[in-house]
DNA sequence: TCCGTTATGTTATAAAGTAACAATTGCTAT
DNA sequence: ATAGCAATTGTTACTTTATAACATAACGGA
């Protein structure tokens, strides 16, 4: 198993999938995911919406912990070098990744309105990005597509009360 | 003309040639290209590479202007809204767009060390975007494409440091 | 020329992110 | 087991980026 399946789980199943898996891949790789970095995680997944740096921080204030910027960015840090979260650099937010198995750009499509991420997986636009970076002898490392617009549930509220 | 030739014009030229078009646009369109917005994006285009808004502001200061930093950032607001310039959400940085007759996405390569910027123009791509945001109906209303990595410059640069 | 609209000036503050150093924890080799 | 080293977390202070709110000025049509 190495991709969140497309069955539409809850989220709680969600959650459990995307925490045992970093576990996993963190052991796999000989790297720590400590309590602090789980919990990080933890409270991403458990979001509908993605969050930003400072609403990680009250949540992690209201488990009682002790923490300060740094330590919710030292965490971000570390989930983002594994690859079991993104960073959507528009909104200023980070969202689990859903394939952390392999490396990979993020396409996300993003909701203006009620802020929900959906993530794509289209390895065509992914390898003619490549293919223009090649074409001009650009060395690429990351790449990071952002869709901003609306979710249907959103759309169709809109249109609601447009009438 | 609608697009910047890819002739490779002296850096003077081509901001020439941005201001001439923004005027131009703006009159169409009934919008006001005033001296300062005029200015921040001559300083814009100016820039080897893209700017932040401090930065900018600065610029401004030496001109001798007051300003403080809404001055700029409701100038880019503008220009962001006239198409004439994109930001870099992952650098939080400005740069002149090269196609402003025709609103789009920006797609662009991002040099992780000298801070240069590459605009692609992939049709492709940007219709295999859209197709997969209406495929989960989706209503996009714009993208963003920000591929980090090395310049050839930079690249070759690093590669005779490594011998 | 008056008046409403649009643009800019100004002050203050919010939000996002990092530097630097101290304290702690965990692992490894004796 | 334990000393010593590396990695992690705690803590304080600060930098950078962005916006809110209100005052002033410029512009453009009756």
């Amino acid at each position: 198993m190495d991709e969140l399946a497309q069955s539409d789980p809850s989220p709680a199943a969600e959650t459990r999938w995307a925490l045992a898996r970093a576990a996993t891949l963190c052991e796999q790789r000989g790297t720590r995911l400590t309590d602090l970095r789980k919990r990080v995680l933890e409270i991403i997944w458990s979001s509908p919406v993605p969050l930003g740096a400072y609403a990680i921080l009250d949540v992690l204030r209201d488990d009682g912990r002790q923490g300060a910027p740094p330590t919710v960015y030292r965490a971000l840090d570390f989930l983002l070098e594994q690859g079991l979260i993104h960073r959507l650099a528009t909104l200023n937010v980070f969202t689990g990744c859903r394939r952390p198995d392999s490396f990979h750009g993020g396409q996300f499509l993003i909701c203006r309105d009620c802020g929900q991420v959906d993530e794509l997986n289209n390895p065509t636009v992914e390898a003619l990005l490549r293919a223009e970076a090649a074409s001009r002898r650009f060395d690429a490392l990351s790449q990071m597509i952002e869709v901003l617009g609306r979710c249907p549930e959103c759309r169709r509220e809109a249109e609601s009360h447009a009438r």
